[in-house]
RNA sequence: CGGGGCGUAGCUCAGCCUGGUAGAGCGCCAGCUUUGGGAGCUGGAUGUCGCGUGUUCGAAUCACGCCGCCCCGACCA
């Protein structure tokens, strides 16, 4: 993409309604534009962030075994109603009327719609295990929506619903989504505590809450001092050591219960990023979802859900990579894997060689972006440092003149002067 | 919802107290000079001063009402 045909307004200054680095950083790397408080507008740069979490978050969810479908935003009340979520949900929920006076909500979630499909089609406990998943926009009508996406009243949302014959099943398929997000969290560059957690308005007496220790997170985590020893990113993660890890947000932490010892004891804030929920019949049962078992009888599956929050995750990966010039993004999610920088366009030399550069690196299917504008280096190099993609790629006169051009890893630091053919080399690979 | 603050140019903000018809920096447009870390000079464009009502000869400024946004708290992916 040339950056003189893209559109990025970029800020100079951050606007004065963002308090913390995240909502800062995207708004001045023209990520997203607020609309009104919780809902935001996400710009070129952020949309392509958030469609790259999501392809993660969409993988791994389908490696794991469960099965995208897409259910609406608006629902009919009656469902809530079957539920007995209707009254049981407060002001969060957003209730509309159609022309008809129908009460309809704009979804926070989705139990009830998705257990509504699966009554209607699923028969038989051979059908089991089942794991329906999909990504789509919620609204919670939050009392304070702040931080920018980290906490936005319309936010986008992974919500799987696992179904399951009994509740040996449905551990082993909470335990499967457990593991799934360990990794999801972690090819995004990101250390997720799992943790003990309230169940909340979802129901439910299994949950964990996945946090990644920030300063700015929005909870107060405790948890055992283990858990900073151990590999996150090993393939063969030992799941029941982790969940007999002590580790809990303030709501389920009881400091006169607590079975680490003092010294063990670490204290943080954390970004709840993940929610997992193993609920059993409450909605079968109201609902009637049942399937027949084996012995002929008709079976209340058992259920759970599991969130992502899939928006907040691109404050949540800014929280954790950045540093005092802008955003650092981890490759797997960057908007472009490569920034190129032509210092001179104004020098037929300079442009020639980066137009071939940009040329061969699209031919090589790399992401690029080219910034082709007629502006200063320093303005260059500090919007490249700001939108943090993880390569620079810098043509300019200087190079040019012993043929070469100039790499820098925006995480390190690092440069090097490479020739074309061995700077390709590096970033086609 | 309780407490606090703020709405003036695209962004950051001054002007308001003490009423006289709107400014700065950055950004934007044109030209010239410049060119390896957010350049310089010259010229230019840009505002229902959040909305409404009232007071007044006259309101960004004073009063009242409303709306929106931000921060602290309770609530949460």
């Amino acid at each position: 993409m040339r950056l003189t045909r893209y559109f990025l307004p970029v800020l100079k200054e951050a606007p004065a309604e963002a308090e913390i680095v995240s909502h800062r950083l995207m708004l001045r790397a023209g990520m997203i534009q607020q609309l009104a408080a919780g809902i935001y507008n996400w710009l070129p740069l952020g949309f392509r962030v958030l469609k790259k979490v999501e392809q993660i978050v969409r993988e791994e969810m389908d490696r794991a075994g469960a099965i995208e479908i897409l259910m609406p935003t608006i629902q009919p009340a009656d469902l809530w109603i079957e539920s007995g979520r209707w009254d049981a949900y407060g002001p969060e929920m957003l209730r509309i009327l159609d022309r008809h006076e129908r009460k309809m909500v704009y979804g926070p979630t989705n139990e009830e719609n998705v257990t509504d499909i699966f009554r209607r089609h699923v028969r038989s406990y051979r059908q089991l295990p089942l794991n329906l998943y999909h990504i789509q926009w919620k609204f919670r009508d939050e009392i304070r929506p702040r931080y920018g996406v980290m906490r936005g009243r319309e936010f986008l949302m992974k919500d799987a619903y696992s179904f399951d014959i009994d509740a040996e099943a449905a551990r082993k398929s909470y335990d499967n989504m457990f593991v799934a997000y360990l990794r999801t969290f972690r090819r995004m560059g990101l250390t997720a505590i799992p943790m003990q957690a309230e169940s909340g308005p979802i129901g439910g007496n299994m949950s964990h809450e996945f946090q990644i220790l920030a300063k700015t997170g929005e909870s107060h985590v405790f948890y055992d001092q283990a858990f900073e020893e151990i590999d996150f990113s090993a393939d063969d993660l030992d799941i029941e050591k982790l969940k007999s890890l002590y580790a809990a947000t303030d709501d389920k932490h009881d400091p006169a219960n607590c079975p680490v010892p003092p010294e063990r004891l670490r204290t943080g804030r954390g970004i709840e990023v993940g929610h997992i929920f193993y609920f059993g019949t409450k909605y079968s049962k109201p609902m009637r979802a049942t399937v027949t078992g084996p012995d002929d009888r008709e079976i209340e599956v058992e259920m759970g859900s599991y969130g992502i929050g899939v928006s907040r995750l691109v404050g949540a990966i800014i929280e954790a990579h950045h540093d005092e010039h802008g955003i650092v993004w981890p490759e797997s999610v960057a908007p472009f894997k490569v920034g190129l920088i032509n210092l001179r366009p104004d020098d037929p030399a300079c442009t020639a060689m980066a137009d071939e550069l940009y040329g061969r690196l699209l031919a090589a299917k790399v992401e690029v972006l080219y910034d082709d504008r007629d502006e200063r280096a320093g303005a260059k190099f500090a919007t490249m440092d700001l939108i943090g993609l993880p390569y620079q790629v810098t043509v300019g006169p200087r190079g040019i003149k012993e043929g070469k051009v100039e790499l820098k890893i925006r995480r390190s630091g690092e440069r090097a002067e490479l020739t074309p053919e061995a700077l390709l080399a590096r970033l086609a690979a």
